[in-house]
DNA sequence: AATGAATGAGCGTTCATTCAT
DNA sequence: CATGAATGAACGCTCATTCAT
């Protein structure tokens, strides 16, 4: 069972530096060509080092699309937790995470897509499922607050909810975000029957 | 010029279980294995056909693949055209719509999922397009008699948030539809503002 | 050892015209694909027969391609008799042969290009090369008397000299055979030191 | 964009010896089974290396066969212009130009025979043409000095006349090149008219 | 006989991965 | 540490050939 974390904790900043190539490098990928047709040379070429030193710092292919979503996932969560931490009344909370995950998704809605599409295949590790648990719990968190009996799955749901939206709206074409809002805060209140 | 149509009409009962053999054969590899590790050889293999039988009905891999895409996709349409046609009322035909979803998604969840995945590299040909919007046109046909003042895109959302929460409770794990089927009718009622 | 013989001496009116339909299907596609993109399948669906029919006829594609060859070269050899018997000068007699030769090789000069390519590849008969060798020594016996002391050779030098000639001038786009003629001519009578 | 140049330039020691030995294998096929039964698998492993090497040197199968072509003609020409650079006169000169085709032809006949055939199927480059148009014109210029008014297609149907002669001669199973040369040099004189 | 569905060896090619330098 | 030449399993696909109907 090959594992899909980094091979070196890269204590140097040079390595750090080199993973950090590679990683965008897989990223910038990922965004033009789609996962199919992504292959660890070009990845390497595009980050300017050599296959050899690629896989010095990954075991593997898919340990290299691992960083890329875990960078991702990562911001993401750190945008949360940010939110969380401002200590909002509970629907300003709600309404903040909404935005994040849009902005988050419209950043590079190109990459957001291929990612989600890629996730499934990828096997990944405990410790990423964890910090999606993660995300969950603190949407949860908010929701009990406004809706105290609602279903134990409607924080699984609305995130749910909000990234097909999102992602159905980009890959139709739609390029305004301000278009979106307005239909994932309507599709949240709607689930939690808060009067909007 | 590459097609994804299949290659013969199959106008002998043998050639047409040959091709139904090999598309349940890419169906079964897409829900156990997922569309990046499914390869033509496997394909034949499992449905008990020679490579080159498979290549005699379909020019290319993606066409197999196409072709499961195809039948899964007509089967809902057909769902929905019945239900339309019943003639219930509004909310009655919204409800039906909603459970044939589940339903649907959730006979083979991984495969319903992998289709999903595979879908946006394919390249699909017109036809395929059309039928994806008679199928958001029927739901948008509906919403307007209960909604009338939605948005433009609420059709192609409510789609989007059925399936979204559908295969996010299959992917953790759910096995029970009716612990599903409230969450959706909640789902779809909130966005429309239906009641609360 | 497989044969390149046909299977069948086609002794019924209906099989030699089926026999000569397969031929005449290959040539054409030797004439329009050249060799390498030739396949069975092709040759049998121009020739309006099953697969299946195409190999009740001839053991293997090697054979339906000497097939074509065999009836070219035969036409060819057919005319040099003709001309021999008519009893000419030995001089008129070279002239008619040479212009005979033309005629051939530019009646479908694609065809004829494309079997000389092919020939080599071919693993002829007996047979193939006794009606070469015949060829050469009908030239040989007008050569000896107008150049009682030529090269032992030296028909079988003019033969490829002539070929060479106008393949080389068909292949670099001539299409003139009236500019090759003269050409021909001086060659040969050089060769055998004929005054012009 | 199909290309038929090499893929690397070799910067290192290895790599070049690799691609010599690739082509060098591709020459040896070539000349035991011809082109039809030439496969890349074959050259690599004819060659000592893998197949993955050859095709880091090679973009496809035709570029490898492109490149002993290459090789051969180089080769060819690289003789004709040191022969023109000797300023002999231009008799001689033709008589040198003679020999060296005859040399070339002969060091390796089922070689320069096999491809005679393979040439016109490989869709070649510019560079290629331009080539094949040096060697001509360069017979061309000494043929003018002799024959003044010789045909303009005089020097293309010498070159012709040379190959087609050896070529019969190798294939017809002839060892021996001096018996070979005053065929050659008297198909020549003849052709252009230079005493009897 | 004739058909054409089926076969499967084998082709050209890719790309994740290794390891000598 | 970094390099990049080399590896080779495995892929998508073709096509000569067979054989049940």
């Amino acid at each position: 069972m090959t594992s899909h974390q980094p091979r070196k904790s890269a204590q140097q900043g040079r390595a750090k530096a080199t993973m950090a190539a590679i990683v965008e490098a897989a990223a910038r990928l990922l965004e033009t060509q789609g996962g199919a047709r992504l292959t660890t040379n070009h990845v390497a070429e595009l980050a300017g080092v050599s296959i050899g030193t690629l896989y010095q710092y990954y075991p593997n292919k898919e340990a290299v699309i691992a960083a890329v979503l875990r960078r991702e996932k990562a911001a993401l969560l750190a945008g949360f937790e940010d939110i969380i931490a401002r200590g909002l009344g509970p629907k300003s909370t709600i309404d903040a995470l909404i935005d994040a995950t849009l902005a988050h998704q419209y950043t590079r809605p190109r990459l957001a897509l291929a990612l989600e599409y890629i996730e499934p295949e990828l096997g990944l590790l405990v410790e990423d499922h964890a910090r999606d648990r993660r995300l969950v719990a603190l949407v949860a968190q908010v929701v009990i607050e406004v809706a105290p009996d609602a279903d134990a799955r409607a924080a699984q749901d609305l995130v749910a909810i909000c990234r097909a939206i999102t992602n159905t709206a980009a890959m139709s074409g739609e390029t305004d975000p301000t278009a979106i809002a307005p239909r994932l805060h309507r599709a949240v209140s709607g689930y939690l029957g808060l009067h909007a």
